[in-house]
DNA sequence: TTCAATGTTTAGAC
DNA sequence: GGTCTAAACATTGA
């Protein structure tokens, strides 16, 4: 679910609501564990370390660079926050009780898919900054301001939605992961970033082409459809807020509406329906992903 | 009740 | 180094 344009969602939520407020403190209960990678707040030295540096420092901005969210703070370091498969950041007010954090009011942070509270930013102004994640596989850390070449963000490939990504790009990149199979090549943050595995399928319905087929073979025609393709269903899910298949929130804990739209993804067994193509939607484990295609029209 | 499946990323095995 | 699998964890639905 956050996929590119669930976190673009939630980045200009963000951009609304908390440019401008000062941390005042830091909670978190993710586990604890020894074996946990050391720089992220999941390592107790680390965040002892992290609201050390955060406490104090005014938001100045927050962007989006693939599914990652950077907030920017005016001392020049940067929070990263990876929302993984379940997490989602909401603002609003909230209430620490024996059994954890609670919205203080009633609405749509009571939704139960926001209830999974692990991680909280409370602001001078006394509203809170929370990271509902459900399967902790979230991730938030701090980048200092000369660490701006922070390896999970270096390595990543360009951003689809940007006018300096052209249809040339696209194909050099894609063609470049010869022999492997286009679904795990869109899947690939290195190749293009942002892209998950609901968006690579609806792509791919929408340009034709068979989860299966090698990079190398797909045509400069099939390449032009892709590229559109990839705009076309990326721009569509930022318009509809997101996804919400399962528990993706925006800022405010209210759904997306992507999900109704699907045209492959989760839609096995269903008619096609693609101008009148009467194929039907497939689901098959390619590269231990999940992946949804129609019978006819994708070859 | 039990088991399979679930958006992502990355560490570890080969 | 590539390439594949499993794991991080919790919930839901068959």
């Amino acid at each position: 679910m956050p996929e590119l344009p669930e976190v673009e969602t939630t980045v200009r939520g963000l951009k609304k609501t908390i440019i401008g407020k000062t941390i005042a403190d830091v909670w978190s209960d993710l586990p604890q564990k020894k074996h946990v990678r050391a720089e992220t707040i999941k390592h107790k030295p680390y965040f002892e370390r992290f609201k050390k540096a955060v406490i104090g420092a005014t938001v100045a901005d927050v962007e989006r660079r693939a599914k990652n969210i950077l907030i920017r703070l005016s001392g020049g370091q940067t929070i990263l926050v990876h929302m993984k498969m379940t997490g989602h950041l909401l603002v609003g007010r909230y209430e620490k009780k024996r059994s954890g954090w609670k919205p203080a009011e009633d609405g749509p942070l009571k939704d139960p898919f926001n209830r999974f509270i692990h991680a909280v930013f409370t602001f001078t102004d006394g509203t809170h900054l929370a990271f509902s994640d459900a399967r902790k596989f979230g991730t938030i850390a701090l980048l200092e301001p000369e660490s701006s070449h922070h390896k999970t963000i270096q390595k990543l490939g360009p951003e689809p939605l940007e006018p300096d990504f052209d249809i040339k790009g696209f194909i050099m990149r894609i063609s470049a992961k010869r022999g492997k199979k286009i679904k795990q090549v869109l899947l690939d943050q290195e190749v293009i970033s942002g892209i998950g595995n609901i968006y690579s399928d609806e792509i791919l319905w929408r340009a034709g082409v068979h989860p299966e087929r090698p990079a190398e073979a797909i045509t400069i025609s099939e390449f032009k459809l892709m590229y559109d393709a990839m705009r076309e269903v990326l721009s569509k899910g930022i318009d509809f807020g997101g996804d919400s298949t399962s528990d993706y929130r925006n800022i405010h804990g209210l759904p997306g509406a992507f999900h109704y739209h699907h045209q492959a993804y989760r839609n096995t067994g269903k008619p096609c329906g693609k101008n009148g193509c009467k194929g039907v939607i497939l689901r098959k484990s390619i590269g231990g992903r999940s992946a949804h295609y129609c019978s006819m029209h994708q070859s």
